[in-house]
DNA sequence: CTAGCTTCCTGATAGC
DNA sequence: TGCTATCAGGAAGCTA
């Protein structure tokens, strides 16, 4: 589920709540969670240790222990991390649970589990993650608009794609994309060699702008989110563009439309953000008529 | 280089 | 009520 705003907003719930505990038990209802090392061999290294901090890069969220290996930990869609008390009842779909000296316990919940846990052991080169390879973060001072253009500005692929694309910058997901372009009024299958330098600024602003007030926006305290069971800390109820598709724009009232870019939704109001030229609607009535080819 | 497809999973929702 | 199809906030890997 998590965008950077998310990850962000877990990490600083759950940080205080483990710093300075020691890693006891270790429940593993469903291995496959983690990525590296095999799940047993996670186990051994990480029981006993000492939390020392918490990170973040992007969208993985880092555990600092005191032997100076890190757990890291993506959540992908649904992914959820909770600091509970022992008797806390176990919500279906937790595959991880740490057993913390404080008497509490550090749960994984992930109905999708397309996340996951990863162990980088102390002067372990980390090749497992994909963390290497990642972009800028959005706070980044070198997040200028030269940088983007410079990444992406000779590209054919649509703004929308470039913006999901962790390897320029990361932490942004599906719905920051589009909250970021409808600010920006951009639309989102423009092509990136199409942007003007201008459009280039507003974008190397808005980034850290709207990211920055996704985490602002999604404070909840330990208490809400424990009440909450990891879910109730997104402000989906404040944006102003994701999943409006039909609903009036604040800024015209003109209704939002929906495309499919990259495989992926997108929301934008045509008369803010503008039209495509060319290659508008189009999509609207894919029906059955043509049969898909077969293939094989 | 790039668009598009598949894959990892479960659940909510819309339509019949 | 139940069935089926579609979609979901992520991202890697593969093909053409």
């Amino acid at each position: 589920m998590p965008e950077l705003p998310e990850v962000e907003t877990v990490r600083r719930i759950i940080s205080p709540q483990i710093e300075g505990c020691v890693i006891g038990a270790i429940t593993i209802n469903h291995p496959q969670v983690i990525k590296h090392p095999e799940a047993g061999v996670f186990c051994d290294a990480v029981k006993g240790r000492a939390i020392v901090g918490t990170d973040r890069r992007g969208k993985f969220l880092k555990i600092a222990l005191d032997n100076g290996a890190v757990i890291v930990l993506h959540l992908r869609m649904t992914g959820q991390f909770l600091v509970t008390p022992a008797d806390f009842p176990v919500e279906k779909h937790t595959h991880v649970i740490f057993q913390l000296d404080s008497g509490r316990q550090l749960r994984y919940i992930d109905t999708r589990r397309f996340g996951g846990f990863w162990l980088i052991a102390k002067d372990e080169p980390d090749d497992v993650t994909c963390m290497p390879k990642l972009g800028l973060e959005p706070f980044d001072p070198a997040l200028t608009a030269a940088y983007l253009q410079g990444k992406a500005g000779g590209s054919r692929r649509a703004i929308k794609n470039m913006l999901l694309d962790q390897t320029i910058v990361t932490g942004i997901g599906n719905i920051y994309s589009d909250e970021i372009l409808f600010r920006t009024k951009i639309h989102p299958q423009r092509a990136c060699r199409d942007l003007s330098y201008t459009e280039w600024q507003a974008l190397a602003e808005s980034i850290p702008c709207i990211i920055n007030w996704g985490i602002e926006t999604n404070a909840v305290t330990a208490e809400e989110h424990l009440a909450g069971k990891g879910k109730k800390y997104r402000n989906t109820p404040y944006l102003q563009a994701y999943g409006h598709a039909g609903k009036p724009c604040p800024r015209c009232d003109t209704p939002f439309k929906k495309v499919s870019v990259g495989g992926r939704s997108s929301c934008y109001c045509p008369h803010c953000q503008g039209e495509i030229e060319g290659a508008p609607a189009a999509e609207k009535d894919k029906r059955k008529d043509t049969p898909a080819p077969i293939k094989g």
